[in-house]
DNA sequence: GTCTATATAACGATAGAC
DNA sequence: GTCTATCGTTATATAGAC
């Protein structure tokens, strides 16, 4: 039926952006190659989504809505902090081995034009988890761990799980990390850097 | 005189570029952008270099060669192994500073041809830096840090230090940082991040 | 909905006058 | 060495047949 056909090729062509866009970026990708990985016209293209800006607009938009939600609802539990940190950089990791491009794909094009997160955050109401916050400076006052700014440590946990992900082949030539072996090093990794945070601030 | 005109042209050329190439990638970067920053006609840009790829390829080598040689040299002294953290991490953040967009410019170009950053290492004979490797497997022996594998701990650095200059303007929508504030984040962040590695690796 | 053919604009690059 | 004018290509986008 031509319903069925219509869906399928609408859902051929954004994969096929997705991967092209998350992978060159805007600027990089060309409407002809997206078409050729569809396997279907490039007219097709501007039939279901007009413009090259309206179809980046649809992987971006996805992207942040399957990134930022996903992330944020991993901090918003009753875990104990110790354990809500480690599990968070496992599934955080893992997310991101399953979606290694979708990161730099973001900050690159949040570099050329800061506005759009910005309207983003603000039409969507999210917002920097306050839970997560209180519950740090309460186990400073606690003395569970020694005073850290919430904001710091939320930072030091997403930089030490992200950025192996957006740089990675400047680290496996730096580390000379043959290629086929990093994904068990970042695997270890996990491990590591939990240890290595809550080590950080863990009162002893 | 010719000479001194001469240099002067290619000079501006160069530093356009540099601007543009940095902040917008290769593919993002138009000849004419270049032309019209450096207030010059666009035919002069292709007398100077040819191509936009001869042009790119200058900047780009610059890029390279300003960096990683001089991180690796930071690395590269007598000092006791918590000094030498501590030092790094200072001198490595005002460096980023300093070039903001050197690192995101060079991570972007290298996803896109991982072969470039293969070759120059090679070319140079640039190597990880052993000494560093040495130095933190002794101190684990002498029971001064606990074990970490040196390369972790080098990436965890660099790391905290790297990311939040790549990604700026989504950490600060996210943290809700205003712009003109955030360089004296960073700038109290080399502390913070000083005192968070030294924190996890010392033995107590 | 899907294709071919084509319009239109932008971009990199060159020719030629000064 | 510097400019204007222009060529050749490639990119996005549309028209029109089926």
């Amino acid at each position: 039926m031509g319903n069925q056909k219509d869906k399928n090729t609408e859902k051929r062509i954004l994969e096929s952006a997705r991967h092209i866009f998350h992978t060159k970026g805007f600027a990089g990708t060309r409407m002809q190659i997206i078409a050729d990985e569809a396997s279907i016209n490039k007219a097709m293209l501007h039939y279901y989504f007009r413009s090259k800006d309206k179809l980046f607009e649809a992987v971006f938009n996805e992207a942040l809505e399957g990134f930022f939600p996903k992330i944020l609802k991993l901090i918003d539990n009753d875990l104990p902090l110790f354990d809500k940190i480690d599990k968070f950089i496992h599934s955080y990791i893992n997310i991101l081995l399953e979606n290694p491009h979708i990161p730099g794909f973001i900050i690159t094009e949040i570099n050329q034009n800061p506005k759009r997160l910005r309207n983003y955050f603000s039409k969507n109401h999210i917002e920097p988890p306050k839970s997560f916050a209180n519950q740090v400076l309460k186990a400073i006052a606690d003395k569970i761990i020694i005073p850290i700014d919430p904001k710091q440590l939320m930072l030091n946990t997403v930089s030490l799980c992200l950025f192996p992900i957006i740089a990675r082949p400047v680290i496996e030539t730096v580390f000379k990390i043959p290629e086929n072996r990093y994904i068990s090093f970042m695997e270890k990794r996990k491990e590591e850097v939990s240890i290595f945070i809550i080590n950080s601030i863990k009162v002893k």
